[in-house]
DNA sequence: CCCCCCATCTTGACAGTGAGCAGTTTACGG
DNA sequence: CCGTAAACTGCTCACTGTCAAGATGGGGGG
């Protein structure tokens, strides 16, 4: 992209239109059914009605067309955890409302969910996933001290608080969708487990 | 498989000898030096020296060899967790090393690694590997709590915390090989991250 | 002793995939 | 009105997983 100015309001009287919306959108369908495993750039480019080689200029290979997905789930993730009304709650209740909107998010998106945390598989480096991706920590962090203090650096100590909700939380999200855990419950993610889990967790009280 | 007795010691002067093993030897070569999302049971094969097809008569297709794989390499956790020398330790440097080992586990066998939490997306459902992973909290579990008491049922409260353990290290330890955590440090698995979060986590002190 | 059976492995073929390359259609700027 | 560059098409190539049918060899019944 970069100078196109014709790909919004053109309307589809254009070649296709927007296409590259509409691969997205095919590709989001796509994966949500076959999962990341059985994902087919192919089909996602029948499904928007073009052929097989209409995304080759938009993304460049398959590769990229998922490194897009993934950078959507991002910011899509970062939205609603930002979108939390967490004014005037203690430490302990922000932790579990940012914990079940982390957790709901995965449930609603499992194909996405997976694809966010699998792209190293796919020797993906692009700089705007890497700040996504940081986003979403800052995002957490900033809800977890009240929108306090501004996030110092990477390695400051005082993250460690949120890099350890945010392992417990990833952590008991994805082993819950594997099976791992609760593998009995039909739906482990709504479960009472991780809020317990949650509580053994020392979490400093900022105002 | 069930009875055949002679794929042990009968040598390699059969046709081949005991391809099982040799695929999954080879299989588990191509893991590490593709990755999941590049491995090919064809290239597995080759490497073993036999046909495409050969693996076919072992395990049925293509899941079946990973998941015969990803079973061997869940026992193979279960073993170095189950072989710490945690006698004599609080509770607190018991899960210390406990996470060590898994971490150090998972940074040694990446791709097995992920394979073992990928299973889902192939569809698969073997009981033996449900059992494989069953164990693998059961073992953390045991080092938890010093060897003591029966775990008794899965969704016993006295749980909560080996799973609170298990999720904050597996969540550790997926996070930092995806590059979402520490992601300027070389080798963030070994850093001190880990053992501060550790320590924000209420462990009961059992004898 | 021999021969047949069956597990094991090979060959060949089919459908489907990702990725390049040369050509064709379309909208826009001159 | 037309040239140009983007958008899109069909084609080819190498590769994959899976299946069906043919070779190969050892072990057990005759």
């Amino acid at each position: 992209m970069g100078g196109m100015g014709k790909e919004t309001a053109a309307g589809d009287h254009y070649h296709h239109g927007n296409l590259r919306a509409a691969l997205l959108d095919s590709a989001l369908v796509v994966l949500t059914e076959k999962g990341v495993a059985g994902f087919s750039m192919r089909e996602a480019a029948r499904r928007a009605g073009v052929s097989q080689s209409a995304p080759k200029h938009h993304f460049g290979d398959a590769r990229g067309l998922l490194g897009a997905l993934a950078t959507r789930a991002y910011r899509r993730l970062c939205d609603r955890l930002e979108g939390l009304d967490l004014a005037g709650l203690a430490a302990r209740e922000r932790v579990a409302r940012i914990a079940a909107e982390y957790v709901s998010f995965a449930g609603e998106n499992r194909a996405l969910f997976d694809l966010m945390w699998r792209m190293t598989q796919f020797d993906f480096t692009a700089p705007e996933l890497a700040e996504q991706k940081h986003r979403a920590l800052r995002a957490l962090d900033r809800g977890l001290r009240g929108e306090k203090a501004a996030p110092v650096h990477d390695t400051d100590p005082a993250l460690v608080p949120s890099y350890a909700v945010w392992a417990l939380v990833h952590g008991y999200t994805t082993l819950a969708l594997e099976g791992a855990i609760d593998s009995g419950n039909p739906d482990p993610l709504h479960g009472d487990l991780l809020p317990a889990m949650l509580t053994l967790l020392a979490v400093p009280d900022l105002p």
